[in-house]
Formats: structure tokens, C-alpha cells, sequence
DNA sequence: AACAATAGTTGATTTTGTCAACTATTGATT
DNA sequence: AATCAATAGTTGACAAAATCAACTATTGTT
């Protein structure tokens, strides 16, 4: 009866609420495991920048899906804390290209051990299945809501490519 | 072959990204539909509000995870906008009961037909069952994150009750 | 009566997001 | 080659929001 009421109530709820919750209470739960490191924010950030070797701010802005000024005052942060550098692109020298500097790197291996730890304790009691299945399905959703053509993403790989080569 | 490479790079990914992102993108396109509002903001809590005769700010707090300081300032808000009223419990005048006055009532329908179009489009080409299967994993991973025992919420309906009775 | 706990408020501060104007550079047009 | 539009990034000003600590009022406990 109680699950019944549940379930009701949820169809009720605006989806965003429950992912602004999870958001929350997963950001929380993996930025406990930063607490020795010497700066506070933007961890997926670093992340996704070490996962490329070099990556333009336009690309993180449009990954990111937030204002290229944010993005100016992130690099800006994690410049200041030794863990990227910018580097004109000699191919458009309008472009940034942010790496990740030696320091950089030695936390990249922390931050992928908690995330995929906070990954896990979310998925607790999930069949592989089962989580392979809500992937697609968020994914789904996304591009349900978000309107736009699937390909946006797959272009900022192509274009962080094109640029390395 | 870009399935597979997508499920990959997923598996890597922290959830909080993939939910901020549907969040962002959820409530832009619910807030599409309230243009014409003479406010501007808090929509959900509106609703929240108007699912109750009447709510204490320290259980929206709760039911928001947000700051009580903050809610006052939605309170305060949507008081200012003629949506709620502030009354004295008399049965512990510490508490303050929200009530959604006749020209919040006017929205409710309102903001309950956009959240469930958004919802509906959302879902897209999800069957029932995927629907269902969707939001109980969802809320199995909200229990598996915030570490808190289930009745969490449950708490928040039973001391609205108490006060009311 | 004294004290701790709870609900709410306020003011100060910090953080964050947003916008418009700006520089530098590139690409396209003629 | 000169001009003009577009792109990448930067800056400063401003507004919105979150956070924190101190405060009042009230209740519950001893």
C-alpha cells in the first residue's frame, strides 16, 4: 500500500526534483573522498580535461552545457591551483588548449576510484542488467528532453580530434 | 560500434553529471509553459505547498534538502507574489504553517499539466513497465546514496499530519 | 525556574551564474 | 589585399543563490 502511494506520488513528480536530489546527495558522497586534496571543486572537470589530452574551453562549455565565461573562471581555478595550463593552439591561435600538468595527473587516478565507488554504491542490489538498462534508458531521456539531435556530443569528440591531429 | 563506445564511457561517468544535465534541461522546458505567470520561480514548491492544506517551512526544508535560511527566502518570495500565506500554528506557535492562498490554487492545475507534459515527453517511447521499472530504480538509488533509513520522507508526512489533527 | 531544543528570521558573506562589451584571430567575400 | 562576419576567449559589473552564525520566540524537560 505504501509502494502503491509511492508510486503515485511519483508520477506527480516533476522528474527534476529526483535528479537534483540524487545530484546532490552523489556530490556529496564522492567529494568526501577529496577532502586531503588541496582544492575543493570541479573534479569532473579535471577529469574530463585529463581524459583528453588537450580539449578547448569551447568544448568544455558546450560538454558542461554552461557559459564560456563560467568556463574562463574554472580554468582560471584550476590553473591557479597548479592542475591544468593553458596552451595556445598553434593550428587557431584564438584556441586555448587546456592540459592537464603532471600534478594534474596524479589526481586523476583518485578521483576515477571515487567516483566509480559512489557509482557503485548507487547501483547496490542493480543487476548488471539492470544498470545497463537505466544508462540507456537516462540516456533516452536525454535525448528526449533535451530536443536535440543525438549527434550533439559525438561533435565534441570529433572537433577535440580534428584539432589534435 | 558508437553503442558500445557510448555504454563505455557511461559506465565512467558519474551519474551526477547525466542527472544534472536531464535536470537543467527538464526544468527548461517545464518552465517554458509558465511564461505568462506573474512569477517566475519556485513552481514546485507552489505545488508542494498546495498538496498540503497547510506545511511547516522546516518540512519543505527538509523535503528539499535545502537550507531552512533559504527557505524563508522562497517563502518570502511567493508570499511577496500573493501565492502563500504565512499563519501562526496555534497548537505550537513556534511553527509557522504555510497555506496556499486562492490565487495559488489558480496555478496549481497549471503547473500540474506542464510537469506531467514535460514527464510525458520525457518518457517518450517508454512503455508503462519501463516507466514503472524507471522511477523504482530510481528511488532504489536515492536509498542507496543518501545512506538514510527509507522512512526519511515518510517522517515529513506524518508530522504534517500530527499538526493538522 | 532553568535549560536545552526547535522553528523561524536576519544580516553578512561568499559563491555562482549571467550579460554585455571587449580583444585577438580566423575565414569568407569582393 | 581590404573588409567584414564569425569564433575563442577574457573581463567587469551585476544579480541570484547558497551558506553561516547570531538572534528571537516558543516549547519540552528536568
Amino acid at each position: 500500500m505504501e509502494d502503491e502511494e509511492n508510486c503515485k506520488s511519483d508520477f506527480g513528480t516533476p522528474l527534476a526534483y529526483k535528479f537534483t536530489l540524487l545530484a546532490k546527495n552523489y556530490y556529496g558522497a564522492a567529494t568526501a573522498h577529496f577532502t586531503d586534496f588541496d582544492f575543493d571543486k570541479y573534479f569532473y572537470v579535471l577529469m574530463v580535461i585529463g581524459n583528453h589530452e588537450k580539449i578547448t574551453q569551447q568544448c568544455l562549455s558546450k560538454y558542461f552545457d554552461i557559459d564560456k565565461a563560467s568556463i574562463v573562471r574554472i580554468i582560471d581555478y584550476l590553473t591557479e591551483k597548479g592542475l591544468v595550463i593553458r596552451e595556445k593552439n598553434a593550428l587557431d591561435r584564438r584556441e586555448h588548449m587546456i592540459v592537464c600538468t603532471e600534478k594534474g595527473k596524479t589526481y586523476l587516478p583518485k578521483i576515477n576510484e571515487a567516483f566509480n565507488l559512489v557509482n557503485n554504491s548507487a547501483f547496490k542490489n542493480f543487476t548488471e542488467q539492470e544498470q545497463t538498462l537505466f544508462f540507456e534508458m537516462l540516456n533516452r531521456m536525454l535525448h528526449n528532453i533535451s530536443g536535440l539531435p543525438a549527434e550533439y556530443y559525438e561533435l565534441k569528440y570529433v572537433k577535440s580530434n580534428k584539432v589534435s591531429k
